[in-house]
DNA sequence: AATAAAACTGATTCATCAGTCAGCTTAACT
DNA sequence: AGTTAAGCTGACTGATGAATCAGTTTTATT
């Protein structure tokens, strides 16, 4: 691997593990088996840096994605709005550092000021919304879910995906312990009740 | 207001708005018109003028929902989560330094190491599920309510919640525009399905 | 082999920040 | 009025951290 790329990686942890703030240009250096001054070579600034993480991250979760909706077929939009829940949980915990990174705050913070930021944190929140609109869009088509706003309840549905997230991520509680109960609200919440199945 | 109220107060805004790494004792002290040496006069050092703030904070919460739950009754189980789920936005918008200061990452790690930050958040989360928690055994008792893990539900409960209210204080969606639908996605995911009303 | 460009580094700079300390001011009590 | 303690402060310290730069090493090209 690449210089650059190794820098990359080892930032991507520390960041996401320790915080943007709490760790040094020296620490990525040391970690990475470098210089200081090489990651100066390599990036403009420290926000540079974090800029290059971002976009990394989000390339891998849109391209994990991608990869994921592209082998899989789903019988109906219930359960595919299933999948997607099941399958964002499985990448917060394979590559738990990309959403340990998204629940700190510093990228927000980043955001209000930087353009750049900003539309990187769109890409990766669109991609989630939009999977899970797609999911019940489809299954209203097929009957499998009932009427309600798509894209709200995507919202709705994605912050409590990404809620169960976060209390794992903060050590208040583990998520797969609630993954049946998730599962089993997700369902009550978005099923036809009309059509028992 | 006595100058260690006042400081406690400028602290509490500073954090949650900026965070704690990100904020300085002379800022702190600046914002609440008193030499830096006043703060460790009052407080021994960064993390235990943190502290107080938690702690603060954690008297604040739990004031305004027992205030809140001695005020009101409810007719059902059903409409006393609703009414939790309402009162906890509204909160987080009336007191929204609470919910910024819970929101960023820093009380999580200190929580890992300090035994009095990890019973803080402890009282904190406990208090907002044993809520919830208490609504759907209510509302299982009188048939409001269907059958379903009172405690993991109410976790999933407040992980939507909790949820909703990150991304508006990330600037990612107002919690506003989402309130009919977050009621409705409770009601589905909670009410008594064999029992219309 | 010579040359140029790219990659890399040690040493340094300048700013910031948590925390200290010696001494000053105010309030309370006798 | 005198005494004491609590409250408060300006000036300082030592450590850390982002960024720079002059110079060295490596790689690619002719």
């Amino acid at each position: 691997m690449s210089r650059k790329k190794e820098i990359l990686k080892t930032a991507t942890l520390l960041f996401a593990t320790n915080g943007f703030n709490e760790t040094s240009m020296a620490e990525v250096a040391k970690a990475s088996g470098v210089a200081t001054a090489t990651i100066f070579y390599h990036f403009n600034s420290k926000d540079d840096l974090f800029l290059s993480v971002l976009s990394n991250v989000k390339d891998g979760i849109l391209e994990e994605f991608s990869q994921y909706f592209g082998e899989k077929t789903f019988e109906s939009g219930l359960e595919m709005l299933e999948g997607s829940v099941s399958f964002y949980l499985y990448l917060a915990g394979s590559r738990s550092e990309w959403f340990l990174l998204l629940h700190r705050y510093y990228p927000y913070k980043l955001a209000e000021e930087n353009e750049t930021c900003r539309r990187h944190l769109e890409d990766i929140y669109n991609c989630f919304v939009d999977i899970f609109e797609k999911a019940l869009v489809q299954g209203q088509a097929d009957g499998s879910i009932g009427s309600l706003p798509p894209r709200k309840t995507a919202l709705v549905i994605l912050s409590t995906v990404d809620g169960i997230v976060r209390f794992k991520n903060c050590n208040l509680y583990d998520a797969g312990a609630l993954y049946n109960e998730l599962i089993a609200c997700i369902r009550k919440m978005a099923a036809n009740q009309n059509q028992k199945q």
